[in-house]
DNA sequence: CGAATGACCAAGC
DNA sequence: GGCTTGGCCATTC
C-alpha cells in the first residue's frame, strides 16, 4: 500500500502554517533524505485531503508543472489568497520559506482583510 | 526484478 | 538571468 515516505511527507506538509511555503528539497531534508526531493514530488501527486499541497513549491520559488498547468494556476491563486506575493511569476523564498522551528516567526503577518 | 517515469536540484554554458 | 545536462530517489509498469 502507501509507502511510509508518503505518510511522512503528508504529515510534514500538514504542519506548514498559512502564508508560508516549503520546497520539495526542504521537505526531503527535514525527513532525513536530502536527496529524495524528487520522491517528495511523487508523494505530493497523491496527497490526501487536509494537506496544504499548494504550499509546496520548487527550489526556485516557482510552481512546478504536472503535465497540465491548470493545477499550477489554482496553486498560485491559493497562495496569493494566503498573502503570498508573486514577483515575476515567482515568490521570494527567503521571505516565505517555513523554518519548521519555533522562534523564527514570519516577517509578515497574515492579514485577510488586507487582501481584499 | 529491470526499465521507465516524474509536482526535483545543482552545476555548466 | 535563462536553457541544458547529469544525477538522485521512490513509485509504477
Amino acid at each position: 500500500m502507501t509507502a511510509p515516505l508518503e505518510k511522512r511527507v503528508h504529515a510534514l506538509v500538514r504542519r506548514v502554517p498559512v502564508g508560508r511555503v516549503v520546497t520539495y528539497g526542504q521537505v526531503a531534508a527535514l525527513l532525513g533524505a536530502p536527496r529524495s526531493a524528487r520522491a517528495v514530488g511523487h508523494a505530493m501527486r497523491v496527497c490526501p485531503p487536509g494537506v496544504p499541497w499548494h504550499r509546496v513549491v520548487n527550489g526556485r520559488g516557482t510552481i512546478s508543472r504536472r503535465g497540465d498547468g491548470s493545477g499550477a494556476l489554482s496553486q498560485r491563486l491559493l497562495l496569493e489568497g494566503e498573502g503570498i506575493r508573486f514577483s515575476r511569476g515567482r515568490i521570494n523564498l527567503e521571505r516565505y520559506r517555513w523554518s519548521s522551528r519555533p522562534g523564527s516567526g514570519p516577517v509578515r503577518r497574515f492579514r485577510p482583510e488586507l487582501l481584499k
